[in-house]
DNA sequence: GCAGTCTTCTACGCTCCGTAGAAATGTAAC
DNA sequence: GTTACATTTCTACGGAGCGTAGAAGACTGC
């Protein structure tokens, strides 16, 4: 339901690395430096417009992915919920498509790494 | 990166229920009858064409989601994985879509349905 | 009230998906 | 083997989502 652009994941990304609210200027500039340190030389200055940057913040606060605070003149946006938050309830959502949810889960633990196995036995252990 | 149409979906769902490999016509058909149960009455007749299915069906096969047996005449269609397999799969893209796995896993865990922590206790019990 | 800053509106091109007709290809029967 | 039929492939269109951004509107500081 909630599937995400590139950019609008790149987006999140930052917001949820920051622990401040971030204004639509400061993103633009982070996503340009960031951009910059993956695509290495010859991809530098990828410098967004930033109503590009806008426009994208405002589909992920329809989407209910972000909120802004209208009472500051550069308005100022963040994430609703932790990155954590977020994608566990993702794998809920998948999780919650298929009609043998012990199945998957069986599956699932089937292929997880040991060091996981691990956090999840502590996890489960006293619940 | 294998995200799902509806019409996908459905066609994947009679693929993961049934055993057999299915031709698209009877898949046409099935189809028909399940948007039938489903929608109810004024609803009913849904027959799809049996090009669109083809359609599909070539696009999950693309996807890598569904093999072909070209050597029969009318060609017969399965899924390449089972519902679990694919959706553990699916989960494990989620959970690896996020750089803090732990964070992830824990509130994963939290709200986790009694039933299903015990069955994931069961599981990495004997690991 | 003016200049500059910020936000909203509108829009275009691209890709994906539902949908299916037209065209090509294979098959069965005569 | 030619004809009629079944099956597959090709091509295409319309709608939605996303990256992208200009134009127009709203606000703030002076």
């Amino acid at each position: 339901m909630a599937s995400l652009g590139e950019l609008e994941r790149a987006v999140m990304d930052l917001l949820w690395a920051g622990q401040e609210a971030a204004t639509a200027n400061t993103l633009r500039d982070q996503l340009a430096r960031t951009s910059d340190a993956q695509g290495g030389p010859g991809h530098e200055g990828k410098e967004l417009a930033v109503t590009t940057v806008l426009t994208v913040l405002s589909r992920l606060e329809k989407k209910g992915l972000v909120e802004r605070e209208r009472g500051t003149r550069p308005h100022r946006y963040q994430a609703v919920s932790s990155r954590a938050d977020h994608t566990a309830e993702l794998m809920h959502e998948v999780l919650g498509s298929a009609p043998d949810r012990e199945a998957v889960l069986a599956r699932f633990i089937g292929s997880v790494s040991e060091g996981e196995a691990e956090t999840l036995r502590k996890l489960l252990g006293h619940l």
